[in-house]
DNA sequence: CTTTACAAACCGCCCAGTCGGTTTTATAAA
DNA sequence: TTTATAAAACCGACTGGGCGGTTTGTAAAG
């Protein structure tokens, strides 16, 4: 086998065995000979691959970022054309996706936090920049904002394992959050505020049942 | 000195110890001897107020629950008659404080999910009571879970330190969660969705769902 | 005197990282 | 094609420190 190949593979199985042991015994149980015994190749091994362990999470996180940035772009290129705010959809759509996938991709933010909370800036720097995106696009930024946040509520909670909320419950909200038509009622112009109670009722047919 | 008062004074000692070491050091960096230092304490001292270190942790989650408990009900009090919905309305405000809190009491979570999951079950069963009384009262249950799931997404996000969010964004955003006056104008009837949903929905007539 | 609160040395285990050695691949001279 | 040499990938025993927890001793409270 070409050497190039054969170290690629042996990365990915060790990358591979990290994610499995994290999401089976908790990112706690990471470790080195873990890792090792999970992947099938020794200690000596992994750590020719990776000099640290700090550099295996690095590498893990850089990964699940790079796994979920082709999804946001086959994603954006999907709804780009028929959305007025794609990069909102994408990111919701990503941070669902993050949400439901089995493998539980998100919780080596988890791990990495715990070892070394700085490779925390990596995603963030990345986030600032989508976040820009949304705002630019968006007719009222802080609700895109809060739908943003929304959906990360959604999956941080869940991932935690302390989401009070039922999987189906999950799904039909991820699915509002997604759907434009159900927040254009509420758009304000950026910089105006305004405590207004009657119903523009741009999307539906019965209004609110219950008001103060 | 009394000794109660005097076991009572070591335990909390132990505790604000553990406290400062999570947010100065991060969750990883949480051990027996650490708080022993931290606190003035002995290791021996701290072994015999709390016999494990699991103890030490579930200790620490009781103690921010009673906290944020208290906080919960005072504020409760006061909104529970000008508020249409005070537990949705005292939630929002609750994790509000929690993610403004300096001493990042939440933190405590993230190290007892480290070190045992099975922790989680506490808060999480508390949060589906809080959640039963927000739905019961509220016009629109979903939206008013949405809400719930911004703010913990604020929350969550800032607690890993992977929010892309300024501090004045952060308060701004919260306030807005809170008005009930910008959220009334997409509420909806529960049960019933509008038909003008542009994505597709995975779940359609999951049955009636209670009301108020 | 008995019990409780604390101190300090200590134990065994686990973990990240090291090291000398072996196997596999790459290069190239014969 | 064969052989020689070097480099890269890999192995697994080992080390030193840190960890949770125990044990023994001491002083204060009741």
């Amino acid at each position: 086998m070409d050497n190039a190949t054969r170290s690629e593979r042996s990365r990915n199985a060790a990358l591979e065995a990290a994610i499995a042991i994290i999401a089976r015994d908790g990112p706690g149980r990471l470790t080195l000979d873990a890792i090792a015994r999970e992947s099938g190749l020794s200690k000596g091994g992994v750590m020719h691959q990776f000099r640290t362990k700090e550099a295996v999470l690095k590498a893990l996180l850089e990964r699940q970022m790079a796994h979920f940035e082709e999804f946001s772009t086959r994603y954006m290129a999907k709804v780009s054309e028929s959305s007025a705010s794609p990069n909102l959809a994408t990111q919701l759509a990503t941070i669902r996706e993050a949400a439901t996938s089995p493998n539980s991709a998100a919780l080596a933010l988890v791990a990495a936090m715990v070892e070394n909370p700085r490779l925390m800036a990596l995603p963030r720097e990345r986030e600032m920049e989508r976040m820009a995106a949304i705002r630019e696009e968006a007719a009222d930024p802080d609700l895109a904002m809060l739908r943003w946040a929304g959906a990360m509520g959604l999956l941080l909670s869940a991932l935690f394992g302390m989401s009070p909320l039922g999987k189906e419950e999950h799904q039909r909200l991820f699915a509002r959050l997604l759907d434009d038509g159900q927040w254009s009622g509420l758009e304000q112009p950026a910089g105006k505020r305004a405590a207004k109670s009657s119903v523009p009722s741009a999307t539906k047919a019965a209004g609110p049942r219950k008001r103060a």
